[in-house]
DNA sequence: TGTTACTATCCGAATTTCGGATAGATGAAG
DNA sequence: CTTCATCTATCCGAAATTCGGATAGTAACA
């Protein structure tokens, strides 16, 4: 394996506008270069590209087969260097993202195809899990920010910035007791079951309001509960209102009911870790996003 | 972009073994080539890949980032060659093969399993098609070789070269009149309707052996028509046994009532096409596997 | 037949590549 | 603490390669 990049070059653009000569001209070198270029790969590869006794040279079977392998290389090549140029800019060549399965997807996905647009050459790295995950996944390094609705217990080494709130909706299943009133008072709600997100671990739960109560560490587990009328539960509104849930749970307002209607919204970063623009511009998106 | 694959490789092993010193033995270069080598790579690229501060150098976290791409250029690189080298000296880099779809699958499949282990760097295109199909792609240079059910009728500039022969064998449905016989006679079958294969063009048919027939240009729908009682027929035996069929059709040998009993199967080339050894060796292939 | 545009080849200057030698540094061993 | 082995960066001169220009031969076209 001798042959070098400028030869595959040479080669492909040759291939391509028909003439040695005017690849030359397009890759600005001598005519001579491409010539020979093209000569030594072709003994480097032992095949022969090109069928010279025609005015302009024209491929032959195999050099024709041989194009599309040449011309994919070359692109990883390039593919390699513009990468290179792009972390050599901004000291960043992936970003590992880790986020709530609680958070609404329509929003992130959005973000996530603007980022691909914006930044084509940054691996992404997405993963996501309950709120306990999160926090640990990066404060253990194993993602750069996270993404999390705000949880009152976190790992020491990690800090949380808030980006905005979603709204928490009163739910609990078609017949449930309580589905026959048009509104319900704070007394009815405390005389059923009521069902409160808790961490993993079973701490860092949210305040129950209602003495009859079940810790659950998922909303989606609590949804699913709610709609076999096992109790009530405040859970954010587009988890409600997803398909999976929307037809078989009612939903109540609240805002006068209770005071922490609102779940906070936020990141989650390193202590200490300054972050590059690229993680700023994510964390600005998300904004606007949550903000409409 | 200035960068070289040798430099690659040296940036690729020198990661690998921890080490410029053993990455220039392993290499047969200098050391101090193996040294300016990874140092005009870090130039060009704009990155600095090596911690050099401790004994041995370390990666630097770009430098980590980069090295899996590195490595995936590298191979890109590699198989290129491979394949050219494999390309010069077989003449071919990919076999086009179109075949007839009345041929059995789990012949065939196995076959291409084998080409992918014996030839891993040659490409396969497979194609398939009605027998018409078969003998019009290899003529109009779209396979270079079809592998299909003998015709009385081909394309001008293709040959056609026997490999083996199905059998056939004699078929109708569970509720058609001659069911209900142990065996039939030829003159029992001239009073009921014949399904005849014929060409897609409803030229070149196989011979009607009853004044009473249809003709159809696959034996897939004569199956159907036949479990449906529309009619007798004479079929390859793997597609009476197929899945699709074998519950629903009765099944009488016929070996005493005509001659042409067998299915001749064979490769449609193009004329004064030399074959290389490599579609010699998928030629004998098949007549080994035919011959079983 | 002359013109134009193409390719292969030759050539000398300029550049790069190559391995060896050297010097400084580091960690392990005594 | 000293010695030693082994590492890396750098320098060096010879050798090889690369580079663009010049030239010659050739095919298409008017």
């Amino acid at each position: 394996m001798n042959w070098t990049v400028d030869q595959l070059q040479a080669f492909v653009t040759a291939a391509h506008l028909g003439s040695f000569s005017s690849a030359a001209r397009q890759l600005n070198k001598a005519q001579s270069r491409v010539s020979s270029a093209i000569a030594n790969l072709e003994i480097d590869l032992g095949i022969e590209l090109f069928d010279r006794t025609p005015r302009y040279p024209v491929l032959t079977e195999l050099g024709a087969q041989m194009l599309p392998e040449a011309e994919f290389v070359l692109a990883q090549c390039q593919r390699f260097d513009s990468r290179a140029q792009f972390a050599a800019k901004h000291d960043v060549i992936s970003l590992r993202i880790t986020m709530d399965e609680a958070l609404p997807i329509e929003t992130t996905s959005t973000i996530f195809t603007l980022f691909g647009q914006k930044f084509p050459h940054v691996n992404l790295v997405i993963t996501s899990g309950s709120r306990d995950d999160v926090a640990n996944a990066v404060a253990k390094k194993r993602a750069d920010i996270g993404l999390m609705l705000s949880s009152t217990v976190l790992p020491m080494d990690v800090e949380f910035e808030s980006l905005g709130y979603f709204k928490k909706i009163l739910i609990f299943g078609m017949s449930h007791p309580l589905a026959k009133f048009e509104t319900v008072s704070r007394t009815q709600l405390q005389g059923h079951r009521q069902l409160v997100l808790c961490n993993r671990s079973g701490e860092g739960r949210e305040d129950a309001f209602s003495p009859n109560h079940w810790y659950i560490d998922s909303y989606y587990v609590i949804c699913d509960l709610a709609v076999q009328n096992q109790g009530w539960a405040m859970v954010p509104e587009h988890i409600a209102d997803s398909n999976w849930f929307a037809k078989h749970i009612h939903v109540r307002s609240c805002d006068q009911m209770f005071s922490g209607t609102m779940l906070e919204v936020g990141v989650v970063k390193r202590n200490g870790h300054s972050m590059g623009h690229i993680e700023k511009w994510f964390i600005e998106q998300l904004k606007d996003l949550i903000a409409k």
